[in-house]
RNA sequence: GCGCGGUUAGCUCAGUGGUAGAGCACUACCUUGACACGGUAGGGGUCACAGGUUCGAACCCUGUACCGCGCACCA
C-alpha cells in the first residue's frame, strides 16, 4: 500500500497555505475590464471595533459560497469588503482607554482625540478583517473600504448637501431619544424596548382652586375641613418636579368637575392646571395623568396642545439639575426616584406602590434606558419611498425568504423622519456652519469663505459640532465604495446577505439611496439569514458570553468544518440553535472526504479513460447508479441555489457524498479494484475520478480549503487541457460541474430502471447484513450466503462479486431449487439464505419470521382498506391506484413465501 | 392590540397531498487493506390540540393553546 497523504485530515497544514496562494495569484481580484458577466456583492461592513461572531461566520460564509460558485460559473466576481466606523462603539472604546489614563476626550480636545481614534483604528481596526481571511472569505481585499475613507467622506458630505438643498434634510427642535450614557441623540431604530420590572406608584395631588386655598391653609394648621385629591399612577415619580399640568379625559365623569381648576405639585410646590386631553385613557390606572412635557414624548405633545411650560429637570447625563430642587440636584435619575418616593411618603401623598411590568426604551449600544429629550437635531425626510416600496413588493429587489416583505412594507408605510445628527466627535462632521452674529446657516461642501488658498472664515462662522449617524454613511455603501469604473461594471450589485435585524437600519435605506443617487436599485436579491441563538434559544451576544469564539472553533475543527457545520444547520429564514456538535460533524465530513480521496490515491495508477470513450457494457451497475445520481444531484443543487436553499444544498451534498458515494459506490468498487481485470479496474477508476472531480467542485464553495488541497493532490488541476491557465491552476476557477450530456445517458446506460435495479441489490445486501446481525454473527466473521434469484438469473449472476464484497461474505452461491438452508429473507431481487453450520435455532427463526408476517399483514390490511374504498379507485389518480395494487400484490407474494418458509421449518 | 415565525424521535432540525426522515444521542456488534473524526445492524414518533376540505392531511383551510420575534401602546 502506498499512501502519500496522512490518515486524518489536518486543516492547519492546509488552510493558511492555500489562502496565501489565492491572494498571491490575485484570484479574488475583480477585473473591471473583464469580458465575463459581472457578479457582485458588497459585504455588510462590520464595525471596525468588532471581532468575529457566529453571526459573521454564517453571514460571510454564505457570501463566500455565492461568490465562489459565481466564479466557477464563469462570472467576473467582485466581493467588496470593508468596515464601518461605528461612531458610538469606537468612540466609547477609545474613551475607555483614556479613562484608564485618568483623562477624557475633552481634556484632549477634538483634534487630538480624533487623532487618537485613528491611531486606535490603525492598530486594532483590522482584527475582524484578518478573521474573515481565516474563514476563507474570497473578498477583493485590494478594494477594501472604510466609511471614513477620504473618498467615502466626500460622498457623505455631498449627499448631505444635496438632500439639504432639496429640502429633505432640515434642522429642528424636537423630542428625540437621548442616550444619557453616550450623551447623544439616537434614531428610533436604535432604541429597543425591554420589559422591565418596576412599580406603579399611586400618589395624591391636592386640588387647589381659588376657593379652596383658604381651606387648605387652614388644613395645614390641623383644622378639620376635608381636603380633596386627585390620585395619579406613575412609573416615574422622579420626573414629577417637571410636571406642568395634570390631565384627564374630557369625557371622564369622575373628573369633569375639576377641569380648568388647579392642583398642587408636591415639590417643588406649585399650582399646576388640571386640563382635559383626548390622549388620556380613563381605563388606565386612575385615569389621571401627570404631564411632564420635558421628559415624555406624549406629554410633550399634550404640552404643545395646551401651551404648557416645559421644565427640563435633567442634565444630559440624566442626573437632576437645580430645577428639580436642591435636594435632588446632582442625583442620578434612579436615586432620585427613591428620594421622590420617600418624600411623597413623608408628605402622606403616596397611596401605594404596586409591582408593575412595563416596556422601557433602552439604548441599543449603551444598554441604558433612554430619555426622551427636547433638543435641536438634524432630520431627514426619506427620499424615493414609493420606488423603494414598489421595488420590493414587485420583487425587483427580491427578498429571501419573502415574508420579510411584509415587515418591510409595514415600516415603509409608517415612516418617521430620521434623526441623523449625533453628539459625538468620531464620524462624518455635519457640513453646516452657523454665523456667530446673525444665526445664518451655511450648508455646503466647504466652509463659508473657503477657497483653495484659504481654510474658511472661522472668525464669523462656526461649524456644527455634531457628526452624522453611522448609518447615514452605510446607506451609501453599495455605490460609495466603488469608483466610476467599478460602478460601471458592478453596480447594481447582485446579491446582498444580511440579518433581518437591520432590515430598516440598512437594507431599506440602501434601496432608497440607490434610487435617489444612482437612479437604480443597489441589488437584485436580499438573503436574510437567521439569527444564531444558543441551546436555550437566547440570541448570542458578546456581552452575554454565550457565543463561542469562531477562531477557537476554526483552530479545533478547521475553517471548512466550521463553515460546513454552520451552513448545514441554518435553514432559510429560521433562527439557528447553535450546537457545537454540528461543527464537529463538519470536521468529520471533511475527514471523510479526505479519506475517500486517500482511498483513490492508494490505487495503483491505471490507464486513463474518459467517460466519453465508454459504452454501457463497460460499466458495472454500481457505476451506472452513482453516475446517474451524480447527474441528478447537479441538477437539484442548481435548483436549490436559485432558491438560496443553502442548508439543503449542504444536506444534499452530504447525502450524495457520504450516503451514495462512500457507503455504496465506493464499497462496491472494491470488487472491481481487487480484480485482475485491468480494463475493469481502469473503468472503475475513471468513474471514481469523474465522481470525485464533480464532488470536489460541487463542494468547493462550502469547503474551499480542503477541496483545493485535494483538487491539486489528486491531479485534477490541470487535467483539462482546454481550460484557461487560471482554471487549470485552481479549483476556484474550475468550471462548475454540468450534468452529463443527454446523449451520454443512453450510451452509458444511465436509466432510472438501472438505479432501481441497483437499489434492489442494495436492499438485498441490507437484508443479508441484517441476518448476520440478528444471528449475532460478528461483522468480521465471514459466512456463506446462497441466493435464489427473484429476477432474471443472469442479471443476479453479474452482481455476485460486488454482493460478496458488500456482504463481506465467505462465498456467494447461486442456487436452484431445493432446500437452501435457513435463516433466509425474501427481497424483490433475490431470496437470501444464510445456511448455518451446525445447530439452527428453529424457534428463533420462527419468531423472526412471525414478526415479519405480523408486519406484512398489518401493511396488507392498510392497503386492502384503501383499495376497498370505492372512492379511492374512482377519484385517486390512476398511477396511484396502480402503485397501490402493485404494492398489494408484492406484499401478498412476500407473505405467501414467508409462510412457506415457516412451514418448511 | 397588529403582524410574522415556530410546535415532527431524548436533542437539533429536514420534510408543499399518496407507506413518517437525517444528524447527534442511545443499544449491540466490529479496530475487515480510505476513514473509530469510522463501519454494520437496531430501538425510538397519536407530526401541539380541536374542527373542516379531500378517496387520502405532518402538509391545505378555520379556530385554540403554548413558545419566540417585530411594531404599536405603555400613566
Amino acid at each position: 500500500m502506498n499512501t502519500t497523504i496522512p490518515k486524518a485530515y489536518d486543516p492547519t497544514q492546509v488552510e493558511d497555505r492555500w489562502y496565501a496562494r489565492w491572494l498571491d495569484q490575485g484570484f479574488f481580484h475583480a477585473k473591471v475590464y473583464s469580458h465575463k458577466p459581472a457578479y457582485s456583492i458588497v459585504i455588510p461592513p462590520p464595525n471596525v471595533t468588532g471581532v468575529l461572531t457566529m453571526g459573521h461566520v454564517l453571514n460571510n460564509t454564505l457570501q463566500d459560497i455565492l461568490a465562489r460558485r459565481a466564479r466557477m460559473l464563469g462570472k467576473e466576481v467582485l466581493w467588496l469588503p470593508g468596515t464601518d466606523h461605528a461612531g458610538i462603539a469606537t468612540q466609547t472604546v477609545v474613551e475607555r482607554e483614556l479613562r484608564k489614563e485618568k483623562k477624557n476626550r475633552r481634556d484632549l480636545g477634538r483634534e487630538k482625540f480624533l487623532a487618537r481614534v485613528w491611531e486606535w483604528k490603525e492598530k486594532h481596526g483590522g482584527i475582524i478583517i484578518q478573521q474573515l481571511k481565516k474563514l476563507g472569505c474570497s473578498c477583493d481585499w485590494a478594494r477594501q473600504r472604510f466609511t471614513m475613507d477620504e473618498n467615502y467622506d466626500r460622498w457623505v458630505t455631498e449627499i448631505f448637501v444635496r438632500l439639504y438643498r432639496k429640502g429633505l434634510i432640515y434642522r429642528g427642535k424636537r423630542m428625540v431619544n437621548w442616550c444619557p450614557k453616550s450623551l447623544t441623540a439616537l434614531s428610533d431604530e436604535e432604541v429597543i424596548t425591554k420589559m422591565t420590572s418596576g412599580f406603579l406608584y399611586h400618589m395624591k395631588y391636592e386640588i387647589a382652586d381659588d376657593d379652596a386655598r383658604g381651606k387648605t391653609d387652614l388644613d395645614s394648621r390641623g383644622k378639620t375641613a376635608k381636603r380633596k385629591y386627585l390620585e395619579i399612577a406613575t412609573t416615574r415619580p422622579e420626573t414629577l418636579m417637571g410636571d406642568t399640568a395634570v390631565a384627564v379625559n374630557p369625557d371622564d365623569k369622575r373628573y369633569k368637575k375639576y377641569i380648568g381648576k388647579h392642583c398642587w405639585r408636591p415639590f417643588p410646590r406649585e399650582k399646576i392646571p388640571i386640563i382635559a386631553d383626548e390622549h388620556i385613557d380613563p381605563a388606565f390606572g386612575t385615569g389621571v395623568l401627570k404631564v411632564t412635557p420635558a421628559h415624555d414624548k406624549a406629554d410633550f405633545e399634550i404640552g404643545q396642545r395646551h401651551k404648557l411650560p416645559v421644565i427640563d429637570i435633567f442634565n444630559p447625563d440624566a442626573t437632576l439639575n437645580e430645577l428639580a430642587g436642591p435636594e435632588f440636584k446632582g442625583l442620578d435619575r434612579f436615586d432620585a426616584r427613591k428620594v421622590a418616593v420617600e418624600k411623597l411618603k413623608e408628605l402622606g401623598l403616596l397611596v401605594r406602590e404596586e409591582p408593575y411590568q412595563n416596556n422601557v426604551g433602552y439604548s441599543e449600544r449603551a444598554d441604558v434606558p433612554i430619555e426622551p429629550r427636547l433638543s435641536e437635531q438634524w432630520f431627514l425626510r426619506y427620499p424615493k419611498t414609493k420606488e423603494t416600496l414598489e421595488a420590493v413588493l414587485k420583487d425587483e429587489v427580491h427578498f429571501h425568504p419573502e415574508r420579510w416583505k411584509k415587515t418591510f412594507e409595514h415600516w415603509m408605510t409608517n415612516l418617521q423622519d430620521w434623526c441623523i445628527s449625533r453628539q459625538l466627535w468620531w464620524g462624518h462632521r455635519i457640513p453646516a456652519w452657523y454665523h456667530r452674529e446673525n444665526g445664518q446657516i451655511h450648508v455646503g461642501m466647504h466652509p463659508p469663505g473657503w477657497s483653495e488658498f484659504q481654510a474658511g472664515d472661522d472668525k464669523n462662522w462656526v461649524q456644527d459640532p455634531d457628526v452624522l449617524d453611522t448609518w447615514f454613511s452605510s446607506w451609501l455603501w453599495p455605490f460609495a465604495t466603488m469608483d466610476a469604473e467599478v460602478r460601471k461594471k458592478f453596480y447594481p450589485t447582485t446579491d446582498l446577505v444580511t440579518g433581518p435585524d437591520i432590515i430598516f437600519f440598512w437594507v431599506a435605506r440602501m434601496i432608497m439611496a440607490g434610487f435617489e443617487f444612482m437612479e437604480e436599485k443597489p441589488f437584485s436579491n436580499v438573503y436574510f439569514t437567521g439569527i444564531i441563538r444558543d441551546k436555550r434559544g437566547v440570541k448570542m451576544q458578546k456581552s452575554l458570553g454565550n457565543s463561542p469564539d469562531p477562531l477557537d472553533l476554526i483552530n479545533r475543527y478547521g475553517a471548512d468544518g466550521l463553515r460546513f457545520g454552520v451552513i448545514r444547520i441554518a435553514p432559510q429564514g429560521q433562527d439557528i440553535h447553535f450546537d457545537e456538535q454540528e461543527i464537529e460533524q463538519g470536521r468529520n465530513f471533511c475527514n471523510k472526504l479526505w479519506n475517500a480521496c486517500r482511498f483513490r490515491q492508494m490505487q495503483n495508477p491505471a490507464p486513463k479513460l474518459r467517460l466519453e470513450e465508454l459504452k454501457a457494457g463497460d460499466l458495472a451497475s454500481d457505476e451506472k447508479a452513482i453516475l446517474w445520481r451524480l447527474n441528478r444531484a447537479i441538477l437539484e443543487i442548481n435548483i436549490l441555489y436559485s432558491r438560496y436553499e443553502f442548508s439543503q444544498i449542504a444536506q444534499k451534498l452530504y447525502d450524495l457524498f457520504w450516503g451514495c458515494y462512500c457507503d455504496w459506490f465506493m464499497e462496491a468498487s472494491k470488487a472491481s479494484l481487487l480484480s485482475d481485470d485491468e480494463r475493469r479496474r481502469s473503468v472503475c477508476l475513471a468513474v471514481m475520478d469523474h465522481c470525485l472531480s464533480v464532488i470536489l467542485r460541487l463542494l468547493h464553495p462550502y469547503v474551499p480549503f480542503i477541496t483545493e488541497e485535494l483538487w491539486q493532490s489528486m491531479g485534477y488541476a490541470g487535467a483539462d487541457s482546454q481550460a484557461s491557465v487560471d482554471a487549470r491552476s485552481t479549483i476556484m476557477l474550475a468550471p462548475w460541474p454540468e450534468p452529463l450530456e443527454e446523449r451520454l445517458n443512453p450510451e452509458l446506460g444511465l436509466t432510472e430502471d438501472m438505479v432501481n435495479f441497483v437499489e434492489a441489490k442494495y436492499a438485498l445486501i441490507t437484508a443479508g447484513r441484517n441476518l448476520k446481525a440478528e444471528y449475532k454473527i460478528p461483522p468480521n466473521k465471514k459466512v456463506r450466503f446462497v441466493l435464489k434469484p427473484e429476477i432474471e438469473r443472469a442479471l443476479v449472476e453479474e452482481e455476485l462479486s460486488s454482493i460478496k464484497i458488500l456482504l463481506n461474505a465467505e462465498s456467494i452461491e447461486l442456487a436452484a431449487d431445493g432446500k437452501l438452508g435457513t435463516p433466509a429473507t425474501i427481497t424483490p431481487f433475490a431470496t437470501i439464505h444464510m445456511p448455518l453450520e451446525g445447530l439452527v435455532d428453529t424457534e428463533m427463526e420462527r419468531k423472526r419470521l412471525q414478526g415479519k408476517v405480523a408486519k406484512i399483514e398489518k401493511d396488507l390490511q392498510a392497503v386492502a382498506a384503501k383499495l376497498a374504498n370505492p372512492n379511492f379507485a374512482t377519484k385517486a389518480p390512476p398511477a396511484v391506484v396502480e402503485e397501490t395494487k402493485a404494492n398489494q400484490k408484492s406484499l401478498a407474494e412476500e407473505l405467501a413465501k414467508i409462510q412457506e418458509q415457516l412451514k418448511a421449518l
